[in-house]
DNA sequence: CGCAGATTTTAGAATGATTCTAACATAGCT
DNA sequence: AGCTATGTTAGAATCATTCTAAAATCTGCG
């Protein structure tokens, strides 16, 4: 008998079964808090308070589980802002980013308001997986 | 009495006091490392098992302090490419990366190899502080 | 249904980078 | 040389993240 599941975490049961992923209370409430209203840029301290705030009852280390999978099944990509912390994005489009670096908030920039051309060839050997452009924002 | 400089060190001391700051024994050490050999890209543990190797007496604290003030005096830029640690510049003129995910390993990019245009205005009350374009190399 | 086996969650310990503390040493000035 | 601000340091503390191993849950099957 496969368990039943409420209405509001209909959407994300189905994100998480195409994506290979069991649906466990802990991933439901997770991926319906990232992906139920918008994009988002998380971290995995933001996104926990969040989900108890929401009555989840799950740990810190469910989250980091959690934020690692999503990425690895393509729900999630990282965003590397600031040694010390990672920050998660639902936005899985080309994109760019603001960063406050007084508060730490994220805001993206869609791709076609910035162009970045000639990019170099990639090294021997390697290839570019990703280009990041940081506008890095004071004040 | 001024304490004696050895030749080695003049180059190094003549930029610390340039910046205003003390010319003390560790600062000459990694000042000499740091921007005595072209453009550099270190770690605090990088730069602190350098100047080991190299018969340095200094604690790993004082590295940390000297990345920072050397930052903080405009001979240093921190790079940003990983959670997780922080990467200190020697190159200071406008420029951009390549970073091998693998190793961990910075490679510049000069700002003219990438053209980056029409960059949008910075939100209301910021201003954008830094542009930075990272390629991530896999393989 | 009712299990069994595989997967997931979790508390708490461990890790790794970085920062802090507060005592000791040194630089720079007289 | 002596004074005082500044710098260095060992070790503890902090913070984000990962690991461990045991308990809980999920899913397919009898
Ligand atoms: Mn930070
Ligand atoms: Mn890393
Ligand atoms: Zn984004
Ligand atoms: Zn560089």
């Amino acid at each position: 008998m496969g368990k039943v599941i409420e209405p509001r975490f209909e959407a994300a049961a189905g994100q998480l079964r195409a994506a290979g992923l069991r649906t466990t209370r802990q991933r439901l409430m997770l991926a319906e808090i990232l992906f139920s209203q918008g994009h988002r840029h998380v971290t995995a301290e933001s996104l926990f308070t969040e989900a108890a705030e929401r009555g989840a009852r799950l740990s810190l280390a469910t989250v980091y589980n959690c934020l690692h999978q999503f990425t690895a099944v393509g729900l999630l990509r990282m965003v590397t802002v600031d040694a010390g912390r990672a920050y998660f994005d639902t936005n899985l489009s080309p994109h760019h980013h603001f960063y406050y670096e007084r508060s730490g908030e994220l805001r993206d920039i869609p791709e076609a308001e910035i162009a970045v051309a000639r990019l170099p060839a990639a090294p021997e050997g390697a290839k570019i997986a990703r280009v990041d452009v940081i506008l890095r924002l004071q004040d």
